[in-house]
RNA sequence: UGGGGCGUCGUCAAGCGGUAAGACACAGGAUUUUGGUUCCUGCAUUCGGAGGUUCGAAUCCUCCCGCCCCAG
């Protein structure tokens, strides 16, 4: 076995973290013929934008790392991709008044898309990343699973892959958990065992989501918060600053909390309810992407990062997917992508287009 | 300027002589590769103002200020 890695070429997506760094210390280990690559995604900028996990600071960990490791360390300029592909259409979702979910974007169009496009190019065989997420097969291809550590379960980022990709990615934390990731990079003394968690949409920096409108010279409009009968109830900054389902920010005093119901671009509202009225019977989802052989009677569907998965049912419709709840669901969010497990193993996903029997 | 009612945290609102509930909002924190949800914590030494009664008042009395309603 380790004779036959010695052979296999590996390139290891490296953020500068310490998932990414202890992934290309372990496939060192089991003898790969490795390399590491950063991307720079240009978003550096000016010194307001200070990035954590795609700026300068990045490349130069990731370096660390290689060398301390003894690895090529490559740094790929993927900014006009980055700019394109993820934040363009970020903002574009945004001014819809959709919410959408860049990490999945970036998961389908830099680095399991444009990265290991080039790692292809490069000779390698295989692309590793310090996502935690299992991959296993059997007689009918190869699946992708829950990790060992359910509580950092990214397989809900990791669905956009597609299922042609999956035999040449490796994830080799998924069956560590994070304090194993950890303790391991601190024993091998690697120069970011103590970095913290990422956290924030990379490329908007710290602070605000307004100053980052701002510098892309977006014009947002404040508005009128009505509820479903229409009456006016308060004003809002500007419909990109809310997302379905959202309670604060709201500035409204009612008996109840409220929570935003709907983002209406073209009228430029928002409209607000109690949490009951948040929710739906189902949903329609695009984009599809299916990693098994077709799309099962049933699963278990999660609308949102960090929400559980519900069962229910499903429905092909041409190039749609109708997604029905056994139990009524909150806040079914258009743009947001919708993942479906048959147990541990990922069926496949796509983006919520629109809730279903709603109230 | 006849009569009646009301003024407690940003908002709504308990309290009715015994030493300021609660809700919403807001702020901070926890959690987290999407600024959602959820959870935790904080948030009126003071009750429109000034006097008075009382051991003690937001609660009783007086006057003033400000709103609201009904009359003429």
């Amino acid at each position: 076995m380790a004779a036959q890695k010695k052979h296999k070429k590996v390139l290891v997506a490296m953020s500068g973290g310490v998932d990414s760094s202890v992934a290309a210390l372990l496939l060192k280990k089991e003898g790969y013929d490795l390399a590491g690559a950063t991307m720079c995604l240009g978003i550096a900028e000016d010194g307001a934008g200070e990035a954590k996990c795609c700026g300068a600071d990045a490349v130069g960990d990731a370096r660390r790392v290689c060398d301390a490791i003894g690895i090529p360390h490559y740094v790929l300029d993927f900014a006009a991709a980055m700019e394109e592909k993820v934040i363009g259409r970020f903002i574009a979702e945004y001014r819809r008044g959709r919410t959408p979910n860049p990490c999945v974007d970036c998961n389908a169009c830099l680095k399991f898309g444009l990265l290991l496009d080039r790692s292809r190019a490069m000779g390698f065989d295989y692309l590793a990343t310090g996502h935690y997420a299992l991959l296993e097969s059997d007689s009918r291809g190869i699946h992708m699973r829950k990790p060992a550590d359910r509580g950092k379960d990214q397989t809900y980022f990791l669905y956009p892959i597609g299922r042609t990709a999956l035999d040449a990615v490796l994830f080799p934390l998924g069956g560590l958990m994070k304090e194993e990731v950890r303790r391991i990079a601190a024993e091998a003394g690697l120069p970011v065992a103590g970095k913290a968690e990422s956290q924030d949409i990379c490329f908007v920096g710290r602070g605000n989501l307004s100053t980052f409108f701002e510098r892309h010279g977006c014009d947002i409009h404040p508005g009128e918060i009505v509820n479903r009968s229409g009456r006016v109830l308060g004003r809002h900054r500007g419909i990109v600053y809310y997302t379905i389902g959202q309670r604060g920010g709201l500035g409204i005093s009612h008996p109840t909390p409220l929570y935003v119901l709907e983002i209406d671009a073209a009228a430029n509202r928002i409209v607000v309810g109690n949490k009951d009225e948040l929710r739906s019977r189902g949903l329609t989802a695009s984009a599809l992407i299916c990693l098994q052989d077709g799309w099962p009677l049933r699963a278990a569907a999660k609308i949102r990062y960090r929400k559980k998965e519900v069962p229910c049912r499903l429905e092909a419709k041409g190039d749609k997917l109708l997604v029905l709840f056994d139990e009524q669901q909150e806040a079914v969010t258009p743009g947001q992508s919708v993942v479906l497990y048959d147990g541990d193993t990922v069926v496949g996903g796509g983006i919520i287009e629109g809730a279903i029997g709603e109230h």
